[in-house]
DNA sequence: CCCGCGTTTGAACCGCCAGTCAACCTGATC
DNA sequence: GATCAGGTTGACTGGCGGTTCAAACGCGGG
């Protein structure tokens, strides 16, 4: 029925190309990362990668984008189904904290987020996307505050929700960094803590011990 | 007198070498800075920069840790001529800011940081500069604090200040990131406020509006 | 003046890898 | 079964860039 009916790709070939571009990403670093390494990945031929993407760049910061999408949106899904705003803040906590549940690969995307932003640095596209991906992050928090607000179960008293996402979601980075390099203070267990606590500290709830 | 009299000399190579890297890895990127760069940076040649590192790794990671260490002790130097805790803490938080003072290369400061933490990835013995060198600032940001309360300007009844400077260094380094990849967001002028708001409010001391 | 050694050069080597291309495959359509 | 188009291959290339090396350089000591 379709004007240009294009029946054959059972698999698709671009959604596979990306998906194993960002686990070999992932593996090896962007600046080790070959585009044989992404062919071999999911069994096809180097030429197949530049017949999809036209260049190494294009599938790069495709690969990228496309893999902290899907945390954000796995994240965003999981969240939603919890009732209290309390068990959403402590779930987004936990899963902000890079290596702290072993069944989730957050180190993966913590280290990604570390080549975005380096290859955002110099290339104008990375750096606006960055900043789409960021801004979704920071509002998943602000949300849930803004949700407990209006169950009641927040006090609405604190400071503006937007503000207060802003500032947490800086210390996270910033902890979250220290974590994935594997600081001998910063354990994913201090870092939960110290989030926990200034997480009450600001919002002013009592979250999970 | 010397044992091994190397009178030669007069300009250390070395040292050199190792600013025209940070110069070229602050301009270009890591992923792209080549020998040739460097050697040219410093009018030499390509061979000269092997015969003095052996390998371009060893360089990059020298003249990564160099430049930090530049200035952090740039900072640190200014920082103790001030005599009031308060005013070291303003300072602090100024020279924070990627791009909040123009006569501060800052932007490329932090800019250096990302490569440090994307190599520090994969690479063990950058990790372990990186942690030595993030230890560092987040002490000098304790020190102040002490400093503070030790002259009785600053309140003594708040949190340890190791903790305190943990927590703010880590949201600062959150904050830096963003605005260092020009955020439209989160700008310079902005990161200031929050930074010296959030230190207000942990330290507890009247900062310079 | 000449020797010797640390320094410096720059050409040559070599492996690597993004991107190209001509041929081949496959399934759809007539 | 002939034709066609899009998908797929893998050999090839062109350049790049880290590293090597033999030769040159220049200064201090003999």
């Amino acid at each position: 029925m379709s004007t240009k009916a294009r029946a054959k790709p059972q698999r698709d070939r671009h959604q596979e190309i990306v998906e194993a571009a960002a686990q070999v990403i992932t593996d090896r670093g962007l600046a080790e990362t070959r585009i044989q390494d992404i062919a071999d990945r999911c069994g096809v031929s180097p030429g197949l990668i530049l017949y999809y993407f036209g260049s190494k760049d294009r599938l790069l910061v495709e690969a990228l984008t496309y893999a902290n999408d899907q945390s954000y949106l796995r994240m965003s899904r999981e969240l939603r189904k919890m009732p209290a705003a309390s068990e959403r803040m402590d779930r987004l906590i936990q899963l902000s904290v890079p290596g702290l549940l072993p069944e989730y690969a957050l180190l993966d995307e913590w280290a990604l987020w570390l080549e975005i932003w380096v290859r955002a640095l110099r290339d104008p596209q990375m750096a606006k996307e960055r900043e789409n991906l960021d801004r979704r992050w920071v509002q998943s928090i602000s949300e849930v505050i803004r949700y407990g607000r209006q169950t009641g179960e927040f006090p609405s008293d604190a400071a503006d929700a937007d503000d207060i996402a802003m500032e947490f979601g800086a210390m996270v980075d910033g902890l979250a960094i220290q974590v994935l390099l594997n600081d001998t203070v910063m354990t994913p267990a201090r870092m939960h803590d110290i989030c926990l606590d200034v997480a009450r500290r600001l919002i002013g709830y009592d979250g999970a011990g």
